[in-house]
Parts: structure tokens; sequence; C-alpha cells
DNA sequence: GTTAAAAATAATAACTATTATTGATTTGAG
DNA sequence: CTCAAATCAATAATAGTTATTATTTTTAAC
């Protein structure tokens, strides 16, 4: 039984991606995992994310304040952007975007592959603070 | 009259961003305007850039291929990006998720105040070319 | 368990898009 | 024209990300 593409600290990546619902940056997830690899390196996070995004078990949501923010929740589903303190919050709600495919496809003889659905404004905690 | 805010240069950046669909990013600008405005500078094109943004006369599409992509077209619609080519495209087509602003506002307790749809596919020139 | 090839990593350097700085130029009202 | 405010060009600086390379870890056959 071979078991390519294994190593403890990729599978501690990968595992600490799901187990979160704060859609990171690498550099926090590489401050997150120090403690338990001090010999943990910042590259290797960004490898490894890469990795993730190219075989499917992480994506990608966006920038968010010019740093890369990633999600291991692979089912599809939307996210809201707070525009004051950069959290990324989770929208399992369906909003027919994706029955759009087919006719997306059509209006521009294009093969769409995914459709992402970004909403901004100000999350609840900012809201309080103000 | 206070004509604020004015320069050759900014009008001609902004009248180049809102006279093209590509969507184009901030060095495209500075290459096209180049020739017109032998001294132009690529730091005012991203100052000025910024600007509408702040104002909103511009919108920012995203990020594709570590690059900020420009729309001057501040009318609601969505985008598709090829993923193999980088081009923008732009849907007009409504996709009824600004419908869903009340819903996403009570179920996160947020304010939310816009919405991005964002496709990802093969154009159909990139589908041409294979 | 050993071992050798393959894969992954740490440390570092390099890259690149973007932003900040600063001194010079342009703008437009008086 | 004059002057203060706005804008700009040129340059340097910043910061997120990627590439490099020597070293370490993993793997699987022995």
């Amino acid at each position: 039984m071979k078991r390519q593409n294994y190593s403890r600290k990729r599978e501690a990546i990968l595992q600490a991606l799901q187990g979160t619902n704060t859609h990171p940056t690498a550099e926090w997830m590489y401050l997150q995992l120090k403690s338990q690899f001090p010999d943990l390196s910042l590259g290797t996070v960004y490898r490894n994310l890469a990795q993730f995004k190219t075989e499917g078990s992480a994506v990608s949501v966006g920038i968010v304040n010019g740093q890369e923010r990633f999600d291991g929740n692979t089912s599809p589903h939307s996210h809201f952007i707070c525009t004051q303190c950069g959290a990324v919050l989770d929208i399992f709600k369906p909003l027919y975007a994706e029955a759009s495919f087919s006719e997306i496809s059509q209006e521009l003889c294009a093969q769409v592959e995914s459709c992402d659905v970004l909403f901004r404004g100000v999350c609840s905690d900012c809201l309080k603070k103000q």
C-alpha cells in the first residue's frame, strides 16, 4: 500500500485547515502549527496549501487585505467578508447562482466549472463595537 | 466652479478604464496610456485606480494570476474568469444573489453592502485552441 | 531492521505586485 | 500673474508569495 504525498506536517496542515471555520491565511496556519512543529517553515505551509488547492482538498476564498484566505470545507457554499475586520464567514444558504451554469455557458460559449459568491459588509461583531 | 481632483492624466486613466471591457490590470493601463503620456508613472495609475475605487467610479473584479483587475462599469453585473488565459468577461444576466441581502443579513446579524458573483472555467477562445 | 531512492522540508534568497516617500510640477481661483 | 493646494514622476520600500538548494524524512524492497 503506497501512501504517496504523506508527511506528518502536511497532514497537520490539512487537519488544522479543516478544523477551523476562520478561513485562515497561510501565516495564521504557520503560527498555529509552530508550537506543535517548532521547525515548521512558512514555505512548507504555502507549498502544501497550493497542493491542496490543485488536489481539490482546499479552496481559496479570495484575497482579503492582501492575503489569500483558504477554506478546507469543499462543500459548495458562499462567503461573507467583513470590510472592517477582515473576518470571513460561511453562508450555507443555497443562492441559485450555480443553477445558472448552463445559461452562462451558452451566453459565453464557455465551459463554466465553478462559481463563487462573495458578500461584503460589516459583521455583527464590528456592528456592536460601533 | 471648482474642479477638484482633476488632471489630464487622471481623466485619461478613467476614460481608458471605462472605454474597455477587458477588466485590465494597472500595468496594462499604464502601457496603454504610456504612448499618449510618455511621462506617465505606474504609481500614478495605481494611485488613481485606488482613488476611483474609494470614490465609487471603479470597482475591483478580484485578483487574477496575482494581479488586481479593475472594472469601470459600476452597474451591477457578474464576471467570468478564464482559468487558462485570465480573461475576464461580463455577465449581465441577473443572478438573484442580490435578492438574498436581507436573508443573509438576518442569518449573520451583519450589514450586507455588496455581492460579487464570480464564475470560473474555460472561455470560448481557449476552448477553440484545444 | 537496513538501505537506497524518492519525496518533503528548512532556511534562505529571489521575485513581483503594490504602496509610501519626496521633491518637482500642475492646477485654478483671486 | 501669484500662490496654495493638488497631483505627479521617480525612486525606494514593503510584503505576500514563490523558487532554490542542501538536508531530512518517508517509503518500500530487501
